[in-house]
DNA sequence: AAGAAACCAGACTAGTGGGTCGGTTTAGAG
DNA sequence: CTCTAAACCGACCCACTAGTCTGGTTTCTT
């Protein structure tokens, strides 16, 4: 089966190099030309290999996409401690510039999510689907929180979840710019006043 | 001076339903004949009062956009009351859906904001510039709430200006397909809640 | 060794969409 | 009524790009 592996390794590569060139450009202004010359592979490769751009995305969305997700903002979730400040250290490490030359940003889903959203609805739902995921698995952490009494009884854990997420991805609007060293210091901070306002009291005596 | 009059009809048509289209397909997406068919014109006339696309767009940005951020986020925070409320309910009405056939939800901001962030970075100073308006009205208005003792002195008005705004933009991602109706409440409730946050205390007695 | 299957090169097709250009209509001034 | 200039038309051009096709090369199987 070595074939199946150079397969694999080649498929891998478009992947990561499209990843990488769809998030700098965005999907509709990059041609596949873009990302084949840089490859230095042809036409006739890629459409072995998938059977449309499209496709190919779906492929990077469900794979790399949905493994980003899930490494940055799901897994870090599952502390055994008070919710709050692992949600906020998730956003907070989600934003930071990527090292080296990776995928910077709390990356790419809501520029992917907006680009597609008028476009392309197989897609769009694919990325929609993450968010759910992400968005389910906040709601579950934060009714944890209250059982555990680190989140005031009143909450409204879906609201929270839907709020948060929302905050997250509108930064990755405002941060899209280069002066954005003190944008990520201030949102982080501001999350923590309105966590603070749905953390349980700690009433001393 | 009635050529003048025509042109500017002309002008305005062309703006009008290309903001609306545009809004509802993407500027990258909607063709320029995508308009035209939809005002019976040609591609004659179109070239005759804009000098490109690009032009075209930043006129609709400069008149329209601009007009439509200031009626519904700038202009309703100059009220002599207590900011929290009125930045609040003018939240609240930016995401209304469009009375009628009117743009709706917010319009179009945080989407062209991301469609334009890596294709032309003309038209994205152009947005950006008004998200700036906003956000300094914004932080003005939260200033003198601190000054009028309704906001708490250790606020940061730059960051939370910086926050609500990031909210919004979010919400306009989220809300994109059906299921909307409670979005908006919920959004609303959190963002109460993490007003109570910023608040000025006030002790009774 | 030979044949098949996977892999890849690159010219070609077809469709799209921004922009151009010469010609035609319309409207207001004299 | 004429004459001029603005407004407008629409066929055409050109660059670009997703997808196809043919043919060649490598790699595995038997």
């Amino acid at each position: 089966m070595q074939m199946t592996l150079k397969r694999r390794e080649t498929m891998h590569r478009l992947c990561g190099k499209g990843l990488e060139i769809f998030n700098e450009k965005g999907y509709y202004n990059t041609s596949l030309d873009d990302i084949l010359n840089e490859l230095s592979l042809s036409k006739g490769a890629f459409y072995h290999h998938f059977k449309s751009k499209e496709d190919y995305f779906i492929n990077i969305v469900q794979n790399l996409i949905v493994q980003k997700v899930y490494a940055l903002l799901v897994e870090p979730l599952n502390t055994c401690e008070n919710p709050l400040p692992a949600i906020l250290e998730s956003l907070e490490n989600a934003l930071e510039p990527g090292k080296k030359n990776e995928m910077a940003y709390g990356f790419m889903l809501n520029d992917f999510l907006t680009e597609f959203n008028k476009r392309n609805e197989e897609i769009s739902n694919h990325l929609k689907s993450i968010l759910s995921v992400w968005e389910v698995n906040l709601v579950s952490v934060l009714k944890r929180g209250k059982v555990d009494g680190h989140i005031a009884r009143h909450v409204d854990c879906e609201g929270a979840a839907t709020y948060i997420i929302a905050s997250f991805l509108g930064m990755r609007s405002l941060m899209m710019d280069s002066t954005n060293g003190q944008l990520k210091y201030q949102y982080i901070q501001q999350l923590k006043q309105y966590f603070n306002a749905i953390a349980a009291q700690r009433v001393a005596a």
